[in-house]
DNA sequence: CCAACAGTGGACCGGTGGGTCCAATTCCCG
DNA sequence: CGGGAATTGGACCCACCGGTCCACTGTTGG
């Protein structure tokens, strides 16, 4: 994987030198996602990590090589940070606990930055390819979370066995990006709430004879948990 | 509505000089949608329109105000490109119709640029609140399309009546917003298809008594629609 | 027809941003 | 301990960008 090709990925490279390039690639990232990649310049990131012009580019070679290295990162942190729910995203049960953490998260830090990934994603799909990809692929692993999640729903009947869970997981994950965005726009949780739970009503609409709840009410408490605004 | 008072609103202006204004929104909105807000400079705008530096500042007072204009611009296209079936949006095939023409008109420009809103959203939303009330205000027009007909729906009893119209039409507004951003990033319409259906799948889950399809298949082809990569 | 004002052209400016360079310093390891 | 590589500091360069300024040209109505 040639992702890595950033700089100096072979050797090289002693403790205090990965500690200084991690912080460069934390502070950058903070600063991109609330900033933009093009309302971060390359001395906000010197200033906020305490070192120097050199150091920028004694570990990337570019403004690019950069921002490479932030896409990666924040796909690392997105994703981990649905761990728990993520892991055993196997119940439908389990998506409500997913939407309800997702919806926790953003509104902490009261709508404000919405998804880092889709903002690096709506500002760089045009200008840099190469990130264009790196981002795409992030989405992609996200994806694969939920799609593996549904396939055991599936596996054990509890959703249709006509349900195509790629493509599923892929209107889910869809809906958490809109709802994120609105909701940041709006600076209120409830655009992301509404679509999330409107895709989770999708997916019951797929449910098999696994399930005894069909028309039951498996979440938590109807259309009234409409906090924000 | 101080929206307008961008510059010389009030009077002056006179046919050669709307045209120059008019002129000089258009390809900024074009550009912007391109290249982003950030990524299109004024001297990129005077190239594209074959005016003068002292012509943009002569109708815009700021680059904000220029941006400021172009997302009006932008709010009144996307809305205006769906006017055909955002008019009479009352009825589940009608919003397949929608549904359809969204998804057209993306594949159409092979998913490049997402949607002009969602850009300027995700790009002004942290850096320009009074960029990101008007983008907020552009959804807000969008949505109420989208309430509407989901509204006569319901009175029509298509829709169930303990069913939230506000509610819902924010949601498929986010599923949109989502797919198209997964879109534009994956360059296939894929994401942008399924999250619309799964967001109609919902919608169906909220069918009421006058309709006679509520187990019925109103969807043209079922998932199999699935073209672009 | 001519004054007044809308419209236009384009030189210019100060700040900033990405990127280069080189010398100094610290660290690892034989 | 000593030398070479990793690491760091920061001055410097130049292109570009938003914004200013002023002189010029149309146009229009009294």
């Amino acid at each position: 994987m040639p992702a890595d090709a950033i700089r100096r990925a072979e050797s090289a490279l002693t403790a205090r030198g990965r500690a200084t390039r991690e912080r460069i690639v934390s502070t950058a990232a903070q600063l991109m996602h609330e900033h933009g990649v093009a309302g971060t310049s390359l001395d906000d990131v010197r200033a906020g990590t305490d070192t120097s012009k050199s150091q920028l580019y004694h570990y990337f070679v570019d403004k690019s090589a950069l921002v490479q290295a932030v896409v990666e990162r924040q796909v690392q942190l997105v994703v981990a940070a649905q761990q728990p729910e993520l892991d055993e995203l196997d119940s439908l049960a389990a998506l409500y606990r997913w939407r309800d953490r997702v919806v926790a998260v953003n509104s902490g830090r009261a709508c404000v930055g919405g998804c880092p990934l889709g903002r690096l994603a709506s500002e760089l799909a045009e200008d840099d390819p190469q990130a264009r990809a790196a981002v795409a692929a992030g989405f992609e692993r996200w994806r694969e979370r939920l799609t593996a999640g549904l396939r055991a729903m599936q596996a054990r009947g509890e959703l249709a066995g006509d349900a195509d869970p790629d493509r599923l997981a892929l209107a889910v994950l869809g809906a958490a990006q809109g709802g994120l965005l609105l909701a940041q726009t709006a600076r209120s949780v409830a655009p992301l709430e509404a679509a999330l739970d409107l895709a989770l009503d999708g997916i019951r609409a797929h449910l098999g004879p696994g399930s005894a709840a069909v028309a039951g009410r498996h979440v938590p408490a109807g259309p009234s948990s409409r906090l924000g605004e």
